[in-house]
DNA sequence: TAATGCGCTACCCTTTAGATAGCAAGAGTG
DNA sequence: CACTCTTGCTATCTAAAGGGTAGCGCATTA
C-alpha cells in the first residue's frame, strides 16, 4: 500500500486537498497548508511530483489528471472530517499519552 | 482538517484499512502492518479509539460504526494504490533528494 | 539600483517513528 | 502447581522526519 505510505505523510493529504481548489503558488499553499515550513512543503511537493499527482503549471503548483482523480477520492473524506470535526476533537499530538 | 491531521499519521490509515478486513488482535494487527513497532501501533490505536473510529472487542481491535464508515471512502482510495502501485513506485523516503 | 515577492535551501532543535527487550496476565497442558 | 505460549503493552534508545527561522538567487517593478 504505496500510497497510503505517501499519504500517510504530514500534509500530503493537506496539499492535495488545497490544490484540489486550484493551482497555488508555493507561498499561498504554505499559508493555506497552515504555514508549514517550506522544507517539509517542499519535501511533499517533490513526492507528489514525483509520483505524478502534482504537477507545476504557470500558476504554480496544481494537481495531474491523477492528482485530481485522488482528490476526488479525498472529497467525501474531506465530508466526513468536517462533519466529524467538532465531534472529535483529534488533539492526540498533546494528550497521546493515555 | 483535524481527520487529515489523525490519518496523516504513521500507519493511521493502515490501520484502518487492516482493520475494514475484520478484527484483529494487537499482534496480527502488528504482523498486518508490515512489523509495525508496538509503540507506534500503541499510539495509533489510542488515538483511534480516543476518536472513536476503532474499538475492542471479544476478537481484539475492530472499527466502530464511524471507522467503517470511514473505511467505507477509504476503500475506493485502496483501489487506487493498487491501481498505481506498479506504475508510480513511491518509495521517496530515500529518494527524495532530487 | 533598491525594494518586493517568489521558490527554495541551510541550519538547528524538537517530535515522532522504528527497533528491540521484556513484563504481567491469561489460557492450556502435564 | 509448574511450565509454556500467547497476548497486550510499556520502557529504552537511536534514527528519521517535522517544524521554525534566516536568507539566497532570481525576476519583476518602481
Amino acid at each position: 500500500m504505496a500510497l497510503f505510505d505517501l499519504l500517510g505523510r504530514s500534509w500530503a493529504l493537506g496539499i492535495v486537498w488545497s490544490l484540489s481548489k486550484g493551482p497555488q503558488t508555493f507561498r499561498a499553499l504554505q499559508a493555506d497548508c497552515g504555514g508549514t515550513s517550506p522544507t517539509v512543503l517542499n519535501r511533499r511537493l517533490k513526492e507528489l511530483m514525483a509520483t505524478g499527482f502534482v504537477e507545476r503549471g504557470e500558476q504554480g503548483y496544481r494537481l495531474s489528471a491523477a492528482g485530481a482523480e485522488l482528490s476526488d477520492l479525498l472529497r467525501p473524506l474531506g465530508a466526513l472530517a468536517n462533519e466529524w470535526a467538532d465531534t472529535l476533537d483529534v488533539r492526540g499530538r498533546s494528550s497521546t499519552k493515555d
